[in-house]
DNA sequence: GCGCCCCTACCCCACGCGGGGGATATTGGG
DNA sequence: CCCAATATCCCCCGCGTGGGGTAGGGGCGC
């Protein structure tokens, strides 16, 4: 059986949370709590396996609750973080905060179950290491990373040229003129208002322009 | 109900695992395949939820077959791969298959149970995208590249380098003159074996220097 | 004290690269 | 049907970059 603590400032949210865990076999909700600090002091009496976090509270919020009790010896309870990720600042200190997991608000709820289970079940599935970088690979991707809009050519461009390729080389690779591939490189160049290739090789890795390609 | 199909040349593993998961609430397994190409077939006719794939098979591997299905149209079966992952090289066929998880074969059944539950709830906790760089990094790991000595300058200009400032910036940035950090660059660029800066910049971001750093 | 590595700094040379042009052919949507 | 977008190819110019070598000062270990 786990056992969930849920802190949330709004007890509508609380309730409905309750009403949809417990009705989940294996989960069983122990407390709940409507401020960081309350939220803190409930966990070290309660103990539960989980602790599910809204970030934004008044008064103390989740970013800090979470960094004390990620701080405590194990067995800690896991903290998941519940989050509306609408480029707030917040979300930073939720991962610096070290949480174990994140989840979105209009998240459906069995994703909610999933995720429960998932950082109840501890670090199989995914590290904390992990986690925490996956926490900034999140952070980083900003919508305008998804607005800019290279042709077909100069996709494959880019990728050559995030492999670490010169001109020659891709022209090679292409079955292009190793001029084509300048004007596809100046392109895009433009378009990602990078000044060099090596600047847009660092756009490719940092956008998750290279995950999706 | 969550349905789960079973891939593994090991009649033994096959019946345990179908015992654990026929136990679990709500998962239910829908059928079973000995090598690759009845999983694809059996999927095929079956429309599981989530696909259970050992990676190390005899005939058809879990790779080959990971790779077809997950090329499937929406809805299509999550796909789970199980693997010893003992520095195999099978493990990185099994990251550019694009599976959608993957769980070491020495988890506990709680964890098996919360990974088919995490990918047959989709990606909300872990978007496709973030999961295949995941692959990557841990398919990266390779004790070669922390085998890589960088002084402490060094390791300051690639910093630099993986951020996409010229020469000059980084001169101004570190308070030395620009011919020090052209020796800087030599010098890390001889050590990475990379011929350019861009070929350092590129193994900055693949090696895991950039999340260590 | 002597070697060894690191950081600092400079030289020359060849060339790849980015900026700014222009040109042609094909494709597809208004 | 025409125009915009795309893909292909070419030119010149200036300079940043990489490879080679050289060198002094400082710290550290033997």
């Amino acid at each position: 059986m786990t056992t969930v603590l849920l802190v949330d400032d709004d007890a509508l949210v609380r309730g409905g949370l309750r009403a949809l865990l417990d009705a989940e076999p294996g989960l069983t909700v122990a407390g709940e709590a409507s401020d960081g600090a309350a939220g803190v002091e409930l966990a070290r009496r309660l103990r539960p396996d989980v602790v599910v976090m809204d970030i934004r509270m008044p008064g103390r919020d989740g970013a800090s609750a979470t960094r004390e009790i990620v701080s405590w010896a194990a067995p800690r309870p896991a903290v998941l973080v519940l989050t509306t990720f609408d480029l707030d600042d917040v979300v930073d200190d939720a991962i610096s905060a070290g949480a174990d997991g994140f989840l979105l608000k209009r998240a459906t709820p069995d994703e909610l179950v999933a995720g429960i289970r998932t950082v109840a079940a501890g670090d199989a599935l995914l590290s904390p290491a992990v986690t925490r970088r996956l926490f900034r690979l999140h952070a980083r991707r900003r919508p305008a990373d998804d607005d800019v809009a290279l042709t077909g050519r100069e996709a494959d461009v880019l990728r050559e040229l995030a492999a670490g390729r010169t001109t020659t080389e891709i022209a090679g690779a292409m079955f292009i003129s190793s001029e084509t591939v300048r004007t596809h490189v100046k392109h895009l160049l433009a378009k990602l208002g990078a000044r060099d290739r090596t600047q847009a090789v660092v756009w490719a890795y940092r956008s998750g322009f290279m995950d999706r390609a």
